[in-house]
DNA sequence: CTGTTAGAGTTTTTT
DNA sequence: ACTCTAACAG
């Protein structure tokens, strides 16, 4: 009965579409194809691909064309008979499980890879979730929690515990619920578990199982799964429903896996559940690339694979097609220096190319100013687009001054990752209220909404609500929908507050059944009030907001429409609810055709390929992070992140650092990371040592009257821009950009006295008589400064090797005094 | 209950 | 520097 319930709603819509006729005629051609592809694959490669017998390991060294592996073994499965929907092809992020998908589309046609069951685990499982939701308790269209939503639950239920929030710091009890979750430890058995609970004990939260218990208990009455429950629960649907175990085991022929090295415990008995039976599964891996184990994720999954699989056959895919011989030594050198790894010899035979470029900055804005300047000549110099380039950096927070920097010098770039279109207030706030409409239980949703646009509804009232509802384990909208029967507590204005609130959502549910999906997203964005608060009156801000909600609606509007094209009867809001839950990172169509320089945490950048590579902020504490000092195994990590970085590049690498940079508000200056140290002399060109040490650099920084740091910075900047009038106060120039930052606000007055004898540089201010200590030349007195603008140049006067004339954008020194 | 403001803290990476 | 929270006045 279920069985065929399954059936209809995953298959039906591709077996439809199937027609054997149809198949049998391309197949001639598809032979002529297959010999192509066949035979722009290496040894290794090949064998790799057509190996169809039995369990197989690829481990893939960076850039040896484990992507095409994969692509190329599916179009030789399609190729040996296998129908599309019967293969199951699993990826880590958005962005690869599109590209595998673009990519088989070539070779097999779109038609065909349409069909195919490719995605992320996460995407893929809540497919089959939703399918079964009826078999473990939820409701079809369970809503997805993101971060925030669990972040936020989380706190609300140590609020209630009345725990202290400083012990028990809700992002740590995020994580270590997310951590048991992966782990596939239930709150029963986390509260058995004397490791744990000992572990708990002694970091002083012993309650962190109860926390445990009462958001599970709580995402099931508010009908929400988090991100690891799509994991933990695919199992136990899997370990309490043989029957759909085994139904998804006869659906899915051969299994293939990409970056395997990133699965934990959930994904990895996931993979190995389903494919059990037949043994026809492809994982795909490297452990040198295993970067997420704060994710859960476990490299013995790899080693453990041959066990659970007996006759696991490996291959090994050495030769890298990416990168020159500079680069890929220069990556082996420092990726050596890990104890842990499965020994492989990565080797290119492209050129030797160029050394990898290590260069020495004094702050993040010359960082900035360098990389920007260096992407300038090099697209000159090399002849390559600006997307060819890309800059790496390790945290978010690094991006800005990058963006400055690359602003200033007219660089186009695009961002990814921060802050997305998805994570805006007023789209938040759309979706809480498209979330109500779906799934009224939906108790963060509710939270986020129910007072906005304020209603009369605060904090006592919600308070009151929670209370009644938790008490009972039921959700606040029972309690709002029946505030008598649950004893609330409010009078009679709040009480008609509520209704009021009631009402909206059940009429918005009430349309859901007649409209379709874009007309009902926006009568909800009308109705909901959200369309009013927002063009109440029209600041800049509002008016941003408004396109932003426009945005959206275009959003489901092509959404609806790509489904409908797609041979999809009618998509429901929940649909696309279930769609823009698990999208991050928006690679917009339309933008990617734009020439744009890439920005991107080097986490993003896996997988990913660009001919000049930019590597900032190679500091210690920052790259390796802080937070990863204290085991020799997260610096592993680290430093498998540093090779992840490094081997993107296919012609030029360019690491930079700092010497000081601004965090959290505050200078702080810290060494050159120690892996720098790593690579190998040989493969590398190491800045030119100054003699000047940073820290006294930095010390002679804040002895500055005023703690204009910051304000004499962007002055710099203004000073890079071209055609300044000859302003008499050349340091309250305001910044073209729109940014609202205080930076522009608050003009220092401090340097009225400044002439065109002064000017400010990366190392702070510089007027005649300065004496200097340059990269290259050595030590020297400034003798003349002409030109403040652009093109300002001092004159130096060198102890050892005379008199020079300095670009000042250009040069680099230090100032002694 | 609402809106403002002063104060504190600040996690690395992603589905 | 920035954001979130707690406290307070209206």
């Amino acid at each position: 009965m279920i069985l065929k319930k399954i059936d209809n709603t995953q298959t039906k819509p591709r077996l439809v579409s199937i027609n054997p006729l149809h198949y049998l005629c391309t197949k001639q051609r598809k032979r002529k194809v297959e010999q192509d592809f066949l035979n722009s694959l290496n040894d290794q490669q090949r064998e790799a691909v057509l190996y169809t017998d039995g369990p197989e390991l690829v481990i893939a060294g960076a850039g040896s064309g484990k992507t095409r592996v994969l692509t190329y073994k599916i179009a030789h499965l399609l190729q040996m008979g296998y129908p599309p929907y019967r293969l199951l092809a699993l990826t880590f992020t958005n962005k690869a499980a599109n590209e595998m998908k673009e990519r088989i589309a070539a070779l097999v046609g779109t038609e065909t890879a349409q069909r195919l069951w490719a995605g992320t685990f996460h995407s893929i499982f809540s497919r089959i979730l939703r399918a079964n939701a009826d078999r473990i308790g939820y409701r079809h269209d369970f809503t997805i929690y993101d971060a925030s939503d669990s972040l936020s639950l989380i706190k609300s239920i140590i609020r209630e515990l009345q725990l202290d929030d400083k012990t028990y710091k809700p992002t740590t009890v995020q994580a270590i619920i997310s951590h048991a979750k992966n782990a596939l430890i239930e709150p029963q058995a986390y509260a058995r578990n004397r490791e744990l609970i000992e572990m708990d004990t002694r970091s002083k939260r012993p309650l962190i199982h109860e926390i445990y218990r009462i958001y599970r208990q709580r995402c099931s009455v508010s009908g929400a799964m988090d991100f690891d429950d799509l994991l933990l629960n695919t199992n136990i649907l899997f370990r309490d429903h043989p029957d759909v175990l085994q139904h998804y085991r006869d659906l899915f022929a051969y299994i293939l896996v990409d970056e395997y090295q990133d699965t934990n415990f959930a994904q990895h008995l996931i993979v190995s559940q389903l494919g059990k039976d037949h043994n026809h599964i492809c994982v795909v891996g490297d452990d040198a690339q295993s970067i997420y184990s704060f994710r859960g994720a476990n490299i013995h999954n790899i080693l453990g694979l041959s066990k659970e699989f007996p006759g696991l056959k490996i291959f090994k895919l050495e030769r890298n097609y990416r990168s020159t011989q500079n680069i890929v030594n220069a990556a082996n050198s420092l990726i050596a220096k890990n104890k842990e790894q499965i020994p492989k010899q990565v080797f290119s035979e492209k050129e030797q190319g160029n050394k990898v470029q290590v260069i020495s900055a004094y702050s993040d804005f010359e960082e900035g100013f360098i990389v920007s300047n260096r992407i300038a000549e090099m697209r000159i110099t090399t002849h390559c687009d600006y997307n060819d380039f890309a800059v790496l950096y390790r945290t978010n927070a690094q991006s800005r001054v990058l963006e400055e920097a690359l602003r200033k010098r007219n660089i186009p770039y695009r961002i990814y990752g921060g802050m997305s279109f998805y994570q805006r207030k007023e789209i938040k706030d759309a979706i809480a209220y498209f979330r109500l409409t779906i799934n009224p239980d939906d108790e963060e949703a509710l939270k986020r909404v129910i007072n906005y646009p304020a209603r009369g509804i605060g904090n006592t009232t919600l308070s009151k609500l929670i209370e009644r509802a938790h008490s009972q384990e039921s959700s606040i909208w029972n309690v709002i929908s029946d505030p008598i029967g649950y004893n609330l507590a409010v009078n009679n204005g709040t009480l008609n507050k509520l209704k009021t609130f009631k009402d909206l959502i059940d009429e918005l549910r009430y349309e859901a059944d007649k409209k379709n999906t874009p007309e009902l997203a926006e009568t909800i964005i009308k109705r909901s009030g959200i369309w009013g608060e927002i063009s109440s009156d029209r600041t800049p801000e509002n008016i941003s907001r408004q396109e932003n909600i426009e945005e959206l609606l275009n959003g489901v509007r092509e959404f609806c429409a790509l489904r409908e094209e797609a041979g999809e009867e009618q998509t429901s809001l929940s649909d696309f609810l279930a769609e823009i839950s698990l999208a991050t990172d928006q690679d917009n169509g339309d933008e990617t055709e734009q020439d744009k320089v890439t920005l991107m945490t080097v986490h993003a950048s896996k997988g990913l390929e660009f001919k000049q590579v930019f590597i900032v902020g190679v500091e210690e504490d920052l790259f390796p992070s802080a937070m990863s000092k204290n085991s020799e195994r997260e610096i592993e990590e680290e430093r498998r992140l540093l090779y992840v970085a490094i081997t993107r590049a296919e012609e030029n690498c360019t690491l930079t650092y700092a010497l000081s940079r601004y965090r959290n508000g505050q200078t702080v200056s810290s060494p050159p990371s120690r892996f720098i140290k790593d690579l190998d002399s040989r493969y590398v060109d190491m800045p030119v040592q100054t003699k000047q040490e940073s820290p006294r650099e930095t010390i002679s920084w804040n002895r500055f009257p005023f703690d204009a740091e910051r304000p004499r910075k962007t002055s710099r900047w203004n000073e890079e821009d071209t055609d300044r009038t000859p302003a008499p106060r050349p340091f309250t120039a305001p910044s073209p950009g729109k940014r609202l930052t205080k930076i522009d606000s608050k003009p220092t007055g401090e340097t009225h006295s400044t002439t065109q004898s002064t000017v400010a540089t990366a190392a702070g201010q510089v007027e005649i008589g300065t004496f200097i200590c340059h990269a290259r030349f050595g030590n020297g007195t400034v003798t003349a400064i002409e030109d403040t603008g652009d093109n300002c140049k001092i004159t130096v006067e060198f102890e050892n090797v005379g008199r020079k004339q300095l670009l000042l954008k250009f040069a680099k020194f230090t100032i002694i005094e």
